[in-house]
DNA sequence: AATTGATTCAAACGTTCGTTTGAAACGAAC
DNA sequence: GTTCGTTTCAAACGAACGTTTGAATCAATT
């Protein structure tokens, strides 16, 4: 977390205050006060609460996408003429989410928290941000996932690819029911036992008849 | 959704202004605006805006895990001495809660919508409300569930478990999302339709090796 | 008709909200 | 050392918030 500049001081202090209380239960009084910065500086640098708001997710939203995307174009190369196996779409899908999601460094597993709880927000703004950005991934994954499943009708698959992202959100968001209703057994902390974990019953379910 | 007395009215509009802008977001004076209702009744008769949140939690919750409990003991009447399949398991398990959520007569749609959003609310007394919920039906559940997955180790258990949710959590609460991406074609108003295809889905991951 | 307890009502309480303002402080260029 | 654009600051704006109050209204009982 580079707390160097005001903008991103504020950047950090909101990500965490908008996840931890919502969009509106953060006020611009509290993020300032926990960045030290002095309140009008958010007016100044983002122009207002809802533009603070995209930017806190464009921070981290572009860097994930691409890199999701960086990510299925190594399996297609290691691939080369043959198909990726699902396992490895998969694998491109959650896998950089993940690992965001459980990198303290970049701030990730507060703003998975945010992202969770902008899945439901109505606000028109905010949904569009969010569709645009998983249109963009999916666009670029649907063809290897229809390879990888040639056998699923059309209907099926776009529903199982929801169920996908469900679990996808619920396991980035939540690291702390997990460890409660396991009692401890399962350790979220470890991110490729947990991507792995997860690409297995993802795939099961995929190819489920 | 009876309209009938005050409570009632606060109740429902409470429902739906929590669900669309959260918990915070949602001001008492557009809540009574709503039920047609003064502002006062909602201390009069809940006392506080935190006690309202609870009733409209406990109005829906109460019921649903009755209910899921009485068709695992149904299937287990069904079964007799045999193990209960795990489609049937699954069934208990998604089925009443996807139904109650595409009731719009009871609301079901809306509500949740506000319990996706609440899973990731931190507030205390909101967690130990949900986690206390879902505790009861586990203990139910767990039994047949592992009878069910005799091969599957303690801690992959545990994850596919919470995948389940994720996967559950994300189809109740969104009914939109996935008609958008689909372009049409999948329809979360075929409501047995979603329940197969989701069952099918979740029995290949937890069986998934 | 009077009384009583439950409910509804309009009005106001003190806080906190997002936003605006204009002056102060700063750093680089000349 | 003065100028100038950028950034920070304290203070205030009106609006909306949750909550409280005390009188008005209602329904049932005597």
């Amino acid at each position: 977390m580079s707390e160097r500049s005001t903008k991103d001081r504020i950047l950090n202090a909101a990500e965490t205050l908008f996840a931890l209380n919502g969009a509106s239960g953060a006020s611009l009084r509290a993020i300032t006060q926990r960045a030290k910065v002095n309140l009008a500086a958010v007016h100044y640098h983002f122009g207002s609460k809802d533009r603070l708001l995209e930017a806190v997710l464009a921070r981290r939203l572009l860097p994930l996408n691409a890199e999701r995307i960086r990510c299925l174009e190594a399996y297609q190369k290691e691939a080369g003429r043959k198909k990726v196996r699902l396992e490895n779409v998969i694998e491109a899908m959650v896998g950089p989410a993940l690992r965001l999601s459980r990198d303290e460094n970049k701030g990730g597993r507060i703003f998975m928290r945010l992202l969770g709880r902008l899945v439901l927000e109505p606000d028109a703004r905010v949904q569009r941000l969010l569709t645009g950005q998983f249109e963009t991934v999916l666009k670029k994954f649907k063809p290897a996932l229809t390879a990888a499943l040639p056998h699923l009708e059309h209907k099926v698959f776009f529903w199982r690819l929801h169920f996908l992202v469900g679990s996808m959100a619920h396991t980035m968001a939540d690291s702390e029911r997990i460890q409660l209703i396991s009692g401890g057994v399962c350790d979220p902390d470890d991110t490729e036992g947990t991507i792995e974990c997860l690409v297995t019953f993802l795939c099961g379910g995929l190819r489920a008849k």
